[in-house]
DNA sequence: CGCGACGTTGATTTGCCTCAACGATTGTGG
DNA sequence: CCACAATCGTTGAGGCAAATCAACGTCGCG
C-alpha cells in the first residue's frame, strides 16, 4: 500500500479501505535509473504510471531529428501516452526518467476490469483527465500570448523548485526555443 | 429527443431507451444567430453545449487587445470553457456563433445529478475528455514542429469542408499568425 | 586524465510581424 | 434599389524576435 497514492486518490473520490487496497493490488512498482525508458517510440503504450518519486520527461523526435519535449512529470502525476494507450497504436513518444524514479504501473487492461469493480474510478480518471486537459489548454494559451522571455519567467516563477531539477536544454525544448536563446534570455535577468 | 445525439452517445456507451430519454430530458435546446454569444468573458460557465447544427468559436482577448481563437466547434462537438466550468471561476473566454447555430445545453448541476442516476455517463464524459485532450496535445505538437505554411496546409487538408465555413482572419488567429501573413502563404499555393 | 555533456557568446540569417494603403465584397439604411 | 460604410482579403516596405552555425569554456564522470 502506498500512502501517497491513497492520499492522492482521497482528494478526488471516496474509496473504502477495501476498495483502496483492491485498487492498489493492481499496481506494480518499478524503479528507473536516470535515462531509463518507460516507453520508446514504436512501442504501443499499455499502461498508465503514477510517479511516487522522481522526474520524467515525454518527448518525441521531430522531422529535423531533434528532441521536442512534450511535457514533464513529477511526484504524484499520472503519465502515459494517451494517444497510443487509447487507440492502441504505436507511440511516437519516448518517456524517460530524468533522475532516479519510482513508479506504480497500472495496466490499462487491469483498469478496465477495475472500472467494473470500483465504479468510482471512472470518476477519478475523468477528473484527472479534465485537469490534465485544462493544463494543456493553458499551455496553448501561453504559447499564443507570451513571448519567449515571458514564457521563461512564467515557468520559473510557477515551478521554482522544479526548474532546478532539469538541465536548461530540456527547459528550452519544453518552451519551444533553442538552448542558445534561453541562455541569452537568462542574461537579461 | 435528438437522434443525432442518441447516435453520438451510442458510439461511446450503451444506454437503455429510458436512460437515453432521461438524459435528453435534461437538455435544453437553444438557437443562436450569427455573432451571438454562448458565454462572454467575466461570466462563470455553468453548462456544456452539444452542437446539433452550426459552427462556434472560442476566443479570448490578449494583452494587446486582439482576439486569439482557442478552437472551433462544429456539429456533434461538446463545447464549454472547462477551466471556468470545473473551477466555477469567471471565464476569460468568449464563445460565439460563427453562423446560425443550434445547441443543446446541459447544465453542470444537472449533469452531476445525472451521474448518480446513469453511472455510464461518467464513462461517456471521461471518454470525451480523453479524446479532447489527445486533440489538444496533437495541436501543441503541430505548433512545436511545423512552420506556419505546414500548419496551414495540414489544417486545410484535414478540414477541407470546414475551412470554407470560416473567414480567413479567424483561421489565421487559430493558427497563431497574422491575416496578412496567411495571405502571402496562400499565394505560394 | 581525458572525453563528452552542457552552457555561453557572437555573427549572420530568416520567418513572421507591423503598419499603411488599397481593392473587392457584403450588408444596410434611406 | 442605390449609395455608402463596414468588413474582409491582398500587397509591399521595413523591422524585430528568435534560429542557425560555429567556436569556446567548464564541469563531472568513467
Amino acid at each position: 500500500m502506498n500512502s501517497h497514492l491513497s492520499a492522492y486518490i482521497r482528494r478526488y473520490i471516496d474509496l473504502t479501505e477495501e476498495e483502496d487496497a483492491l485498487f492498489q493490488s493492481y499496481l506494480t512498482p518499478a524503479t528507473l535509473k536516470k535515462k531509463e525508458y518507460v516507453l520508446q517510440q514504436g512501442e504501443t503504450c499499455k499502461s498508465r504510471y503514477f510517479i511516487s518519486q522522481g522526474c520524467i520527461r515525454l518527448y518525441y523526435i521531430d522531422q529535423k531529428g531533434s528532441e521536442q519535449i512534450v511535457h514533464f512529470g513529477v511526484e504524484h502525476w499520472w503519465i502515459t501516452d494517451y494517444d497510443s494507450l487509447l487507440s492502441q497504436t504505436p507511440s511516437h513518444l519516448n518517456i524517460q526518467a530524468i533522475e532516479k524514479t519510482e513508479l506504480l504501473e497500472l495496466k490499462e487492461t487491469a483498469l478496465i476490469q477495475l472500472y467494473a469493480k470500483i465504479p468510482a474510478l471512472e470518476r477519478l480518471f475523468r477528473v484527472i483527465m479534465e485537469r490534465t486537459y485544462v493544463a494543456c489548454q493553458r499551455r496553448l494559451e501561453y504559447m499564443f500570448s507570451l513571448n519567449s522571455e515571458q514564457m521563461y519567467e512564467t515557468f520559473i516563477t510557477s515551478n521554482p523548485q522544479f526548474a532546478q531539477r532539469i538541465p536548461q536544454y530540456m527547459l528550452a525544448s519544453y518552451l519551444g526555443i533553442t538552448p542558445e536563446y534561453l541562455s541569452t534570455l537568462r542574461k537579461l535577468h
